[in-house]
Formats: C-alpha cells, structure tokens, sequence
DNA sequence: CTTCCACCGGAAGTACCGGTAA
DNA sequence: TTACCGGTACTTCCGGTGGAAG
C-alpha cells in the first residue's frame, strides 16, 4: 500500500469528534434559542394576528450582532408559515438579506421571486415588477410578510424608496395585506430614515440585548450537545469560549469558535476537544476574519491600505489624506495602473472605515487647512501578511 | 475680525456592462 | 437589431468648513 492509500484510510478512519456539524453552521436554525423565550414570544405574538385573519403591525427589530435577531425571526417565520397551512390560510414571506440584495431592484425581485413569480435578474423596469408583485399578491394571498434583514444596508445604498412603497402598498390591495420585519444592528439607522417610514415601520418594536456570558454558556451547551458526540467536548472548553464571547455578546462568533475548535480536534487526530484547540480556534476565528475581509477588497482599497502601511512603517508622524494620496499614486504607477481622484479616495477611506479597518479623525491645522488623520486599525504584520501575498504588491511595496 | 489652506462630501454626469422585450 | 433598464465604478463640479495666520 502507497503512503497515499495509507493516508487516506487513516482519515477514513479517523473518528470524528463532530455528530452533527451543522448544528454549528451559521444558518442553522435550531428549534430552541435559549434566554430568546421572551423575543419570540413578543414577535409570535404580534404576527398570530395572520391566524386570526387580520394584518399584523410591521416590526422593526434592533439589537446588535450575535443576539438572535435573525435566528428569531427565521424560526418564527417558519412554525407561522407552518401553521398558516393547518389553518388554511394564504400566506407566504419573503427573507431578504440586504446585505447581498442591496439595491431597491435586487430586493424588489427578491421579494417578487419568494412570491412565486418567475422574474430575470435584470432589464425589466421596477414599476412593471412592483405591479406583478402587486396582482400576483390580490391573486395569491391574504397574508405577505417580507423580512428586511440588515436594512440599514439597503436604505444606505438605495434610499428608503422601495420601503415606502411597501409601507403604502395596503392601500391599494383589497384582498390581501403586506407587512414589514426590519432587521438592524445600525443604531443611527434611525436617523437616516424618512420619518413617515420610520413611523409606519416602527408600529412595533422588539428590542434585542447582547447575551451574558451565562447566557452564552447555555446556547453554546446546547448546541454542542447537538452537534459533538457525547463526552467529546470538555466543559472547560465551553466555558470559555463563552467567556471571550460575552466580551461582546455574540453569540453566532462564538458558535463559529466552537466549530473551529471541533475542526482542530479533528485535525489533530484528538477525540475530544479540549482548552488547548480552543485557544488555537479563538486565534484563527479572528485572523480569518481579517484575512477575508482583505482578500475580498477591490484592488484600490487594497492598495490603499498597503500606502497606508508603508507609510505608517516610515512614521514620519500623522498620516493625513493628502499624503497616503500621494503614496496612493506613486504605487499605482510603479504598477501601471491608473489612480483614481482624491474624491473617490475618500469613499475607499469611508468604506474601509465602516470596515473598522482603518479609523480616522478630521482635525484642522487652521492656516494649513482641514484635513483627517488617518490610522490603520489593523496591525501592519497582519496586513502585510496577507497582502504581500501577491507579487506585484511585494514589489511596490518593498522598495 | 477676515483670510485662506487642504481638504470634505453631496449631486449629477459619463462610460461601460449584462440583461429583456419587441 | 434596437431601445430600454439597472448596476458598477468612477469623474467633474462645487459649495462648505475649523481655526492658525495675518
């Protein structure tokens, strides 16, 4: 037998610490969410109305990240659906992500296709799919919810137009009713909002807190229990995922360490999880984060970023706009690229700041003019680490 | 007090792309 | 094929603006 078929029967072989994996994935829904009782009991509370025969209120729901938001929802979504079918009633929703489907076209045809129309991509006008969506609603169903989950990115992208419309839209249907979930964890998405909106939005809200560090124990107990084989997992291990977790609450980048930690253990041949592939997992969690999110840069904010190093390295004091635009150019015709305005830098410079990659302050050197200090909020090893992996850059980059 | 620097950031426009309907 | 539709990725234009210098 070659090395390779050895290896291969090994892995074949090999116990998995792993029941269930999925248990652990991000879009699993599980049919219990600890220490979310009250949650779900306030949103299944005001949709029961669809059981009842008359329009529940739209929902806005805030709260930050990992809190549940969107696993409460979908779960409860789900059982209502299910049950609108025991009753026999006619009702369907749609799950948006605002994130992928940001502009008011992508969401619309989003919406229009969970209805049941067969829409293209592109290339019919919106009010022509607005009106299917309308008929095939009059037609279809007494009952429309349509979740916008994330909607602060599609208000930011798109303005809040599509969600006036649907706000609206009851009256104009006569045999059936449309509601709206809004998800957020924006606390001044509020501020961006058109105020009728905001107000026919908000009828009700649920409020979402970031989970204790008890509470985490609970959700990550549960959902090991789930997804390990019985005994694979130590309690101490657990424990402190969750303590690192309540740091911030969240909840789904705790689920994710503990997944990672069962891949380690797996991956080190060991049948049980322990403290030591947690700590690796907690490192790798939050490296891999990075790293993706600099790998899915467009190559102008990534080189952007590597102007923004190297000058930091140089540290010749504060890094202003107009300096890291100078570096910006000089990299970009080292390469033989075409450099971009400084008024388009400064919208790489926003939108990496969003990232929490970069920060900055505007300060004002009076006669010597108004400009923003720039930092990276990355360590520059990190980002070096992954940027440098392309050739080209290393060539600019290290002169 | 006024000036004026070095930007900031909104609005509108341009070019190109992939898609549909007639 | 042509006339649209919407998206992306910019550019052009331009009216601000905090505060040291004059």
């Amino acid at each position: 037998m070659s090395l390779l078929d050895r290896f291969f029967d090994k892995v074949l072989n090999r116990k998995s610490v792993f029941r269930d994996k999925k248990a652990l994935s991000i879009d699993y829904i599980p049919e219990e969410l600890p220490h979310r009782e009250q949650e779900i009991l306030k949103l299944a509370g005001i949709l029961a109305n669809i059981i009842k025969g008359t329009r529940p209120s739209n929902v806005f729901e805030y709260g930050p990240v990992g809190t549940g938001k969107t696993a409460v929802t979908k779960l409860v979504m789900k059982k209502l659906y299910e049950r609108a079918r025991l009753h026999e009633i006619r009702f369907c929703f749609s799950y948006v992500n605002c994130r992928f489907y940001r502009s008011n076209y992508r969401a619309l045809v989003k919406v229009a296709i969970d209805s049941g129309l067969r829409i293209p991509k592109t290339g019919l006008p919106t009010d022509v799919i607005f009106s299917m969506f309308v008929k095939r609603l009059e037609e279809k169903f007494d009952f429309f919810v349509v979740v916008f989950d994330e909607i602060d990115w599609l208000v930011k992208f798109s303005g809040d137009d599509i969600l006036y419309q649907f706000t609206r839209l009851n009256g104009d249907l006569r045999n059936s009713s449309v509601s709206i979930i809004g998800i957020t964890n924006d606390v001044k998405f509020r501020d961006y909002l058109d105020a009728r909106v905001l107000s026919s939005l908000s009828e009700e809200t649920v409020i979402f807190s970031p989970y204790s560090q008890g509470q985490l124990y609970d959700i990550l107990l549960h959902r090991a229990t789930l997804a390990f084989h019985n005994g694979c997992i130590s309690d101490e291990a657990i424990r402190y995922v969750a303590a690192v977790a309540a740091r911030d609450g969240d909840a789904r980048r705790a689920i994710d360490m503990l997944r990672v930690s069962g891949e380690i253990a797996d991956r080190e041949g060991s049948n049980i999880v322990t403290l030591e592939h947690v700590k690796k997992a907690c490192n790798e969690v939050e490296k891999n984060l990075i790293g993706e999110i600099l790998a899915a840069l467009p190559p102008n904010q990534q080189l952007l970023l590597l102007a923004l190093a190297s000058l930091s390295k140089k540290g010749n004091g504060k890094i202003t706009t107009g300096s890291v635009k100078k570096e910006f150019d000089a990299f970009n015709k080292r390469i033989g690229r075409p450099t971009v305005t400084l008024r388009r830098l400064n919208d790489y410079i926003a939108e990496l700041e969003t990232l929490g990659i970069i920060s900055s302050t505007v300060v004002s050197f009076g006669r010597y003019g108004r400009t923003r200090i720039l930092k990276l909020e990355v360590p520059t090893e990190v980002l070096e680490e992954y940027l440098l992996k392309d050739s080209i850059y290393r060539e600019i980059y290290l002169d």
